[in-house]
DNA sequence: GGGAATATTCCC
DNA sequence: GGGAATATTCCC
């Protein structure tokens, strides 16, 4: 059993190690580098038999590349180089690595980073980041928007403190207040008492 | 070119595919039930020819299964299933879905719904979650306090409500005191002035 | 063992 | 096109 001619993208596995984070400069996604081998592998082959239609190349100006035939770039080529042979998980891929497509009627994607030529550049395209939009991926929306809530409320709660803080202020400020009424309170009966002398039922009938 | 032999696990594609959330429970996890598929077919082998030494089989409890030999079983059968001939990524999956080593000399691996003869089992093993253990990926560390310190204020912003609609009562409760005392004030100076007739010098020491 | 990046699939 | 689940790889 060939196992070998099964799995070829295992081979340059090792190759295109990618050592960490930092070292991310000397080596492209392993997607980019297979993609790019590809084309200038099938750019010697369309240059050899140049009668033949062909299935994939790069556009004249080198700036992108056109898919002339997906059934054929798909079953044939795609396994050579990824672990399937379906053409839209490439889009996929395409899309994910913030490629465009350019043209209407045929399957032409350009990147700006990625040209004939300059491989150098595949290392500096990178994966689109998964949206920092929101939230983690566990969560439902539900709870997203729970959460969404609660950041919103979250602001408030500065608001929250400041008047927490004033009515405590008011509050200190109204029992001073009260304090006033009382003693006051205690002095005026106390006059009442020493001018009018003993009749109670006068000053009962204040309360 | 055979292609069809390139990519196996393709071809079952449509029968494992998981419709949605909510038809979760028709359809096992495609690494579960390939996983499953590849010992029933294994067994069979096994079964035909008994004088060789085995691959890959359930134990004898039918409570788990044994890769007897690594080597072998990466080449020959996990390319058969999945899209790659690695056995630490066999290793991987398993590890995801909460399977456990149960021999320290042997690649002996049990999950308590992966039984022989209970396919129907397969659909409630669930891959482990990324653990709510809390943030988004894509925050860094310092990030994921900030975010933690915010949800702990959160919690405050509840006891922060009640204090304040707290003192919002004991506020207007004051001011009630207030008013009770200034109509009381009002009608001592009535009553005073009443009383004592006109000499103000005396009622003023009061203030 | 498992976190995390990349790849592949599936679905809207 | 892209979100999200699963798969594969790489690394600690």
């Amino acid at each position: 059993m060939a196992t070998d001619a099964i799995l070829a993208p295992a081979d340059d596995r090792n190759i295109n190690r990618r050592i960490g984070r930092p070292a991310r400069t000397k080596c492209p996604p392993p997607f980019l580098s297979k993609t790019y081998d590809l084309l200038e592998e099938q750019e010697e082959e369309n240059n050899k038999c140049k009668e033949q239609n062909k299935v994939v190349s790069w556009n004249v100006e080198g700036s992108g590349f056109v898919v002339w035939c997906p059934a054929e770039f798909s079953e044939l080529m795609l396994p050579k180089y990824f672990k399937h042979n379906n053409f839209s998980s490439f889009i996929r891929q395409l899309n994910t690595y913030g490629f465009k497509k350019v043209a209407s009627k045929r399957w032409e994607f350009q990147h700006i980073k990625f040209q004939k030529g300059c491989r150098h550049l595949l290392a500096e395209i990178a994966r689109k980041k998964c949206e920092p939009s929101a939230f983690p991926a566990y969560l439902n929306p539900s709870e997203k928007s729970t959460l969404l809530a609660r950041n919103e409320e979250n602001t408030t709660r500065e608001l929250l403190m400041e008047e927490n803080q004033n009515l405590r202020k008011e509050r200190l400020e109204l029992q001073m207040q009260i304090a006033h009424f009382k003693t006051l309170e205690v002095k005026l009966l106390q006059c009442l008492s020493q001018c009018v002398g003993s009749p109670q039922n006068k000053t009962r009938r204040l309360f």
